[in-house]
DNA sequence: TTGACACATATCGATATCGCTATATAGTGG
DNA sequence: CCACTATATAGCGATATCGATATGTGTCAA
C-alpha cells in the first residue's frame, strides 16, 4: 500500500506547492482559471489539472459563470488537517477550548 | 518543476498516511523504531525510511539509547503548516487574538 | 451557423515515491 | 572475538505524479 492518491486525500493534494499556491490566491476571493494561470506560472491546462485535483478533495468548488468558471475556497475542507495538526497542540488546544467557554459566556 | 521532494517539504512529507500516523504515535512521547514497527503494520527498513525523511524536514529528532534510537516530535517544524493554515481562517485567527488578549487579562 | 474564447480532458515521457528484500553498521553480552 | 539485536542503507519493480502538447466541450457574438 503505497500513498493514498493525491484525488482523495486532503494532506496529498496540499502537498504541491502550486496547489498550496492556487490555494493562498483563492483566499482572497473568487477567480477564474485564466487569472490563476496568470498567478501560477503554468500552462493552462496543468492549472485545470491542478484545479481538478482540488475539487476532488473539495478543497475547492466552482461555478459556471459565462464561459468562465469561477473557483473559490471551501474553507471547511480544511478541517482533517486542522485536527491532525490538533493532536501535536495540546496546550494550544486547551486555550482554544477556554477561548471557546469565554467567547460564548461574553456574546450569548 | 514538479512537486518539492518529500525529503525537502514538511507539506510533501506528512502527505503520507503512514508518516502522519508515525507523528501521531511520537505524539505520545519518544518512541524506538520497534516500537514504532509494531504501531504501523511496516517492516522496520519501510519505517526508518520514513524517519529518515521526517528527519530530514526536522519534523522528528533522535537520539540514541544503547543501540536503539528514541524519536521524537519537534513540534516547531510545523510551524510552517500552520502558518498556511492560518492565511485562510481569517475569522479563527480574530478569535485567537481576542483570546491572546483576554487569557493575559485574566492571568497577568 | 461559424468562429473565437474559456476551460476540461487525454496522452506521453521523465521523475519520484512506495514497500520489499538483501545487506551494512553499530552497540551488547558471553 | 563472536553471535545477537537494533537500526540504517542500497537496489528493485510497480505505481503515481508532474508539466507539456494535443484535442474535446461548451458558451458567446456576429
Amino acid at each position: 500500500m503505497a500513498r493514498a492518491a493525491t484525488t482523495s486525500d486532503p494532506f496529498n493534494a496540499v502537498g504541491d506547492p502550486q496547489r498550496r499556491q492556487i490555494m493562498v490566491s483563492l483566499a482572497r476571493g473568487e477567480a477564474s482559471v485564466s487569472t490563476l494561470v496568470g498567478v501560477v506560472g503554468l500552462p493552462q491546462p496543468a492549472v485545470s489539472r491542478h484545479l481538478a485535483v482540488l475539487r476532488q478533495v473539495d478543497l475547492v468548488r466552482c461555478r459556471a459563470s459565462g464561459r468562465q468558471r469561477l473557483y473559490r475556497l471551501n474553507e471547511p475542507a480544511l478541517e482533517p488537517i486542522h485536527q491532525w495538526l490538533g493532536t501535536f497542540a495540546a496546550l494550544w488546544n486547551d486555550r482554544l477550548d477556554r477561548v471557546d467557554t469565554i467567547l460564548q459566556e461574553e456574546e450569548p
